[in-house]
DNA sequence: TTATCATATCGATAAATATCGATATGAGGT
DNA sequence: ACCTCATATCGATATTTATCGATATGATAA
């Protein structure tokens, strides 16, 4: 069980507009970070901090290749998202019972 | 399809550490503000805003009975959520193919 | 080894968010 | 009508985050 903090961070990525247009720029595959610039109106610096927080919520991952950084969506990473969204939000059976005790 | 700053607001619930901590609590089912305030170590004010916050992501309904308001985890905006994180992360087949032309 | 290109990091500032105490609102009770 | 309680809203401040230009790093090419 990982702490709140940590899991908060995990959805930090999902919480900017710029990032969502970043994760949507991925959904058709691997991009190279100059490629990203292209399609955003933020300075190279910005990006590059939009793509160290999407790295550190696991849900994008990035290949270095010479110079170039590529990123892609993570698979397990995006999964790991989703099983924790489901824990964060499932309602306990065990405590919420239907006798009034709580 | 919403806008992203729209999809963003639904995230922007999940990435604090004290609204995690609101919906672990809410977990066990139903609560007033009044007892999540005293599980929590933050003012009365605070707890309201965080309360706005959750509400308006979708993830969590009110309920209000004469004075108290009673919040509680939304199925439907918790279903919402998954729903839009799967579609954020989804890799698009159509796109990414393996001709190498992208 | 010098030059260039892609990206990361730094330092400063702007913008957004969290937090609090004080006050307003609104429902019940006396 | 007045008082109390639960919660929301307001206004101010502190903290965090986003943003940029400038510079550093590190790879490749000339």
């Amino acid at each position: 069980m990982k702490s709140d903090q940590e899991n908060a961070m995990v959805f930090k990525a999902l919480c900017d507009e710029n990032r969502l247009q970043i994760l949507s720029l991925l959904r058709s595959g691997e991009k190279c970070a100059c490629v990203l610039l292209e399609h955003l109106k933020i300075s190279q610096s910005t990006l590059s901090h939009h793509m160290q927080i999407l790295c550190d919520s696991g849900i994008v991952k990035m290949r270095k290749q010479g110079k170039w950084s590529h990123y892609s969506i993570s698979v397990e990473g995006s999964l790991n998202a989703q099983t924790l969204l489901l824990n964060l939000t499932k309602i306990d059976e065990e405590s919420s019972c239907c006798d009034g005790r709580n």
